[in-house]
DNA sequence: GCGACAG
DNA sequence: ATCTTGTCGC
């Protein structure tokens, strides 16, 4: 478009400039040390996102191939309207706080397949949750432009004490001093799930959009979907 | 030194 | 993540 059109730019999500791919460890870190300030944590997000995603990844046994799904479902509804995969090779070896280095390149290749752009990115994994406040829902976040939460199914830091057994309590998920997340009971008498903020969210949007997506199983539909998906697309690569 | 450690 | 049998419960 010219600088001459008749509409302001659209506020496009700024997405970011993927860094070059580390080599190491160390270098892994040099990169969520740089990205994490790129971080919005002021959100709020969509109050009412019509289409949220779920991304998730399915490990072949041999462990040297992988396949990235991501689904679109109506926010409303829960119905998938959209999805994509992306068949691969684990990016980096894994490593506990560098786990989005493995999965990230899949997961944006799959993202790039979509013909829709959804308006929240529901993770397998955590956001703020994480050493260093750059988890994998973080980085897609920031990388992407999108607003992003973590869903994780077992913890990585923090203390919390156990919600209470209904669907809808949560306590905070406390580390160094700060509130990282919640520990959100997303049904009654399951295991809890932990919920952090990812790029353009607040912790207590996050935690509605959530309960939002959890009306029957403990997991999120975008979750469950995506899972499903990643697994069938690994099968069918074997 | 020992234990913990998203997926 | 993935490997795994049965089992308890709706």
């Amino acid at each position: 478009m010219s600088s001459g059109s008749k509409q302001p730019a659209p506020a496009a999500p700024a997405k970011q400039p993927a860094p070059a791919a580390p080599a190491t460890p160390a270098e892994a870190v040099a990169v969520q040390e740089e990205l994490r300030e790129l971080v919005d944590l002021v959100g709020p997000g969509p109050a009412a996102p019509a289409t949220v995603a779920g991304l998730d990844v399915a490990y072949a046994q041999s462990g040297d191939l992988l396949a990235a799904a991501v689904t679109v479902l109506d926010a409303r509804t829960l119905a998938v309207v959209d999805s994509a995969v992306s068949v691969g090779r684990p990016a980096f070896e894994y490593v506990p706080g560098l786990f989005a280095f493995r999965e990230l390149p899949a997961l944006l290749a799959a993202l790039d397949r979509l013909t829709t752009v959804p308006d929240l990115l529901v993770c397998d994994g955590h956001g703020l949750a994480h050493p260093r406040r750059f988890g994998l829902a973080c980085h897609l976040g920031v990388v992407t432009g999108l607003p992003a939460i973590g869903v994780g199914k077992t913890p990585l830091v923090g203390e919390w004490v156990p919600p209470s057994a209904e669907r809808g309590s949560w306590s905070p998920l406390r580390d160094g001093g700060e509130i990282v997340g919640r520990v959100l009971r997303t049904q009654d008498g399951v295991k809890p799930v932990f919920v952090s903020v990812g790029h353009r969210m607040s912790l207590d949007n996050a935690t509605a959009q959530v309960l939002a997506l959890t009306p029957r199983y403990r997991l999120p539909e975008t979750t469950r979907t995506a899972d499903r998906l990643c697994r069938d697309a690994l099968a069918d690569a074997e």
